[in-house]
DNA sequence: GCATCATGTCATCGA
DNA sequence: GTTCGATGACATGAT
């Protein structure tokens, strides 16, 4: 990474455009502007300020290189743009091109990618020509190293067998690297972590060595052996996803060391266009150890960081089993969308997981949480790609363990970190996963999960709940279906759900068949009520002893229609604005429907007596007459009970002082309205009863869609999140690991931390107060990243 | 004959 | 105080 960052600033600084942008074929501008413009190139960097603002702990002139500082103060301006957080992915598609390459010499399958990531490995190389060389802290010295470092990416060229660079190695060393490799993958330690380890034998190594010393390259070797074996002695950490290897100090830096190298061996081999792998020695030995675990033996590191996890995953399993159930089009548009895809397809296949896990492949530490990601993710179908670390705080935490091991920084720091890195609670998350995982700061990363899994189980129950009590509601299975089917669906009610009400649709049918008079629908419409129409009653009886047949057919219909038409069903108010439009027909007018040619009350049947024809359909009617209507007949009531329900009070009165009525006539015609009020109340109350339950329904069904979209939308971000999670941690290892002291030595990531103020500054700080100051002065770095 | 459902009826409350 | 609507509880009839 470095490397290639470097010799991309060397070369536009020669004036040689380097078009990385060519080799991916896709996203080019980010890569470029984080490539080129935001490098110490392409930017007026103020030098002298840049120094000034070290504050008296500028690097030294000759111990530093001026473009690692620029490339740090560049990466420490991501880091600040992560804090903004705008949109990851621009960032992420730049490390994606070294992320191919590593990918490409690792698994040595791609061509081309390969092809472009050794343009980055050669790139890096030919930085040190720039007179990096002195510049770095004991990289003299280191060149040895460097061969071998060199020879550890060349490793994967050994397996194309069409790498330069390994003209450099002897056949020892790329037996012994390749022994090493091996002995570090049986152990189940990922590459990364011999990376990193190497990384930190390089630092301890160059603690006692002085900057200008040169070690001869058998010493370099031993140190890199050394460290290799170190890092075989640290499976363990591999195994867990835990980065031993950070808190193996002593390492030296060997990042130096392989500049040099891959600038020797570019000078000597390749013109400047070819790439050696060397680049970066750091980065060739993370890129393998990235590459390794998909590559090689995919999962062997991680099989065992997911089998804690496993409980949780149950859980998420099955959250996702009902997700996929409740919403299964919705999920799986999830699932296939660009994240999921390319996560997924990062996991499955070598390729993409290179470039997914590329994003991060320069830094040290992140690219194990990659592929930690990727391969879970591949692991799992579909939506379930998200859950698990979304809702597996262990498992996300575990997969940064290793950072958290190697920058575990004090309780205090970590919350003066935390604070600085910003207000919100998203930046608390892109604090360096180190930080977060101290005991007193795990506060956002790890609690992130936890809230959302309970969240998720409480909606996976809910779902279930309300699916049960929609059946134990008394909704058929066929509704109930339907309201599990209608969770996706945009659309409201369903027509069906309205005919619930069983009886009146044999009538309604009835109803339908008769001929209706637009009158007597007018009428009946206005009376609001009950749909007992004594206007229509009267013109009804009027027609009846004209024409048989044509008794007020209209109106049963109506008054079946306002009670069983779906359309009032979809036109249902919601719950607090529910009408009474009292449209309710009484059982009258279905005795009626049935058959039209009776009279509709008593008074009429007087009438209809008369006629012996209709005598056998009296009998019939008094069978289905209403009780009320019966005793009104036997106690000769002048007038129907439709009128005197339906009356208002008023008319009621006025026809009650017009007939001259007995004591036992007055009090059964109030009972018949009572009565006939009452049972219009109670179809009213029933059927405002159903309808609350169909708009609780529907209620149900709207919030569950809503839930369901949020939902996603969550998971959309926390994969973000957890993604600019990544970044950061590269980015920071990044800044840190070229961080070095006056004396060109590197800061121990024990004693030291990064810390981002408000004010745009990023301070070096010393863990512990005495620890720091015991060992060097309290330094205090401050660096301005803006630009 | 029993269970279930729809409907009617009563009693009660509140506006 | 009366009327009316709403509603729970119960009864009744049909299936």
């Amino acid at each position: 990474m470095q490397g290639l960052i470097q010799f991309t600033i060397l070369l536009s600084l020669i004036g040689v455009r380097v078009d990385v942008d060519t080799y991916l074929s896709n996203q080019l501008p980010p890569l470029r502007e984080i490539i080129l413009g935001p490098s110490s190139a392409y930017t007026q960097t103020q030098f002298h300020n840049l120094r000034n603002t070290l504050d008296g702990y500028g690097i030294h002139p000759k111990s530093v290189d001026l473009d690692q500082f620029f490339t740090t103060r560049r990466l420490l301006n991501q880091v600040r743009q992560l804090d903004r957080l705008s949109v990851p992915s621009t960032e992420l598609n730049t490390w994606l091109v070294h992320r191919d390459a590593e990918t490409v010499v690792s698994t040595s399958t791609q061509s081309s990618p390969s092809i472009t990531l050794d343009n980055g490995g050669g790139l890096e190389d030919v930085n040190n020509p720039d007179g990096t060389p002195a510049m770095r802290g004991g990289s003299g010295a280191p060149e040895s190293t460097d061969s071998s470092l060199g020879a550890v990416a060349p490793e994967g060229n050994q397996e194309q067998g069409s790498r330069d660079a390994n003209d450099d190695l002897s056949k020892e060393d790329i037996d012994l690297i390749d022994i090493l490799w091996r002995q570090d993958i049986d152990l189940g330690a990922g590459r990364e972590v011999f990376n990193y380890s190497n990384r930190q034998k390089e630092s301890e190594e160059e603690k006692p060595s002085n900057p200008s010393e040169k070690k001869d390259g058998n010493e370099d070797q031993e140190s890199w052996r050394n460290g290799v074996n170190l890092q075989g002695a640290q499976p363990v950490d591999g195994e867990t996803g835990e980065s031993i290897p950070e808190q193996i100090p002593g390492l030296g830096s060997q990042t130096s060391l392989s500049l040099q190298e891959c600038l020797r061996l570019l000078e000597a081999t390749f013109p400047f266009g070819e790439e050696s792998e060397f680049a970066a020695p750091v980065v060739t030995t993370e890129n393998v150890s990235n590459e390794e675990v998909p590559s090689t033996s995919q999962g062997l590191p991680l099989a065992p960081q997911l089998a804690p996890a496993e409980p949780q995953l149950d859980l998420e399993q099955q959250w996702q089993d009902i997700m996929a159930i409740m919403e299964l089009q919705a999920m799986e548009v999830n699932s296939s969308s660009p994240h999921s895809n390319s996560s997924s397809d990062s996991g499955s296949s070598g390729t993409t997981e290179s470039n997914d896990a590329g994003n991060f492949g320069p830094s040290t530490g992140p690219t194990p949480v990659n592929q930690d990601v990727s391969l879970h993710q591949a692991s799992l179908p579909s939506c379930s790609q998200d859950f698990p670390e979304v809702f597996n705080p262990q498992l996300d935490l575990a997969s940064i363990a290793p950072r958290a091991t190697m920058l575990r920084p004090s309780s205090s720091n970590s919350s003066n970190i935390n604070s600085t890195f910003g207000a919100t609670n998203l930046t608390g998350i892109f604090v360096p996963p180190h930080i977060n995982s101290s005991s007193t700061n795990i506060t956002s990363t790890p609690l992130l999960p936890d809230p959302f899994s309970n969240l998720l189980e409480e909606s996976m129950l809910d779902e279930i709940s309300l699916l049960d009590l929609a059946m134990e509601e008394g909704f058929s299975q066929a509704q109930a279906s339907q309201l599990e089917d209608e969770l996706d669906s945009d659309s409201g009610l369903s027509l069906d759900s309205s005919h619930s009400p069983a009886s009146p649709s044999s009538s309604e049918t009835s109803c339908s068949s008769a001929a209706s008079s637009s009158s007597t629908s007018a009428t009946f419409s206005e009376e609001g009520a009950v749909g007992y129409s004594t206007d229509s009653e009267v013109a009804a009886v009027e027609a009846e002893e004209g024409a048989v047949g044509g008794f007020q057919p209209g109106y049963s219909k109506l008054c079946r229609m306002s009670y069983q038409d779906p359309s009032q069903f979809h036109g249902l108010p919601q719950l607090g604005g529910i009408g009474h439009n009292h449209t309710y027909n009484l059982p009258l007018s279905s005795a009626f429907a049935e058959h039209p040619e009776l009279p509709l009350a008593d008074g009429k049947k007087s009438v209809r007596d008369k006629h012996s024809k209709f005598q056998p359909a009296q009998d019939l009617l008094d069978k289905h007459a209403s009780r009320d209507e019966r005793r009104a007949r036997s106690m000769k009531i002048p007038f129907s009970n439709e009128k005197i329900i339906n009356l208002p009070v008023e008319e009621f009165n006025e026809l009650l002082a017009k007939h001259h009525l007995s004591e036992g006539q007055m009090a059964l015609i109030r009972d018949i309205r009572r009565r006939g009020k009452n049972k219009m109340a109670a179809q009213n109350c029933r059927k405002r009863k159903l309808d609350t339950i169909i708009n609780l329904e529907q209620g149900v069904h709207d919030l569950r869609r809503d839930k369901a979209r949020l939902l996603k939308e969550k998971m959309e971000f926390i994969r973000s999140i957890r993604q600019m999670k990544q970044k950061m941690q590269s980015l920071y290892q990044e800044v840190f690991t070229q961080l070095r002291d006056e004396e060109g030595r590197p800061y121990p990531p024990s004693e030291y931390s990064l810390q981002y103020s408000a004010d745009g500054s990023v301070l070096i700080m010393p863990r512990g107060v005495t620890t720091g100051e015991q060992h060097r002065k309290p330094e205090k770095k401050q660096k301005d990243k803006k630009k």
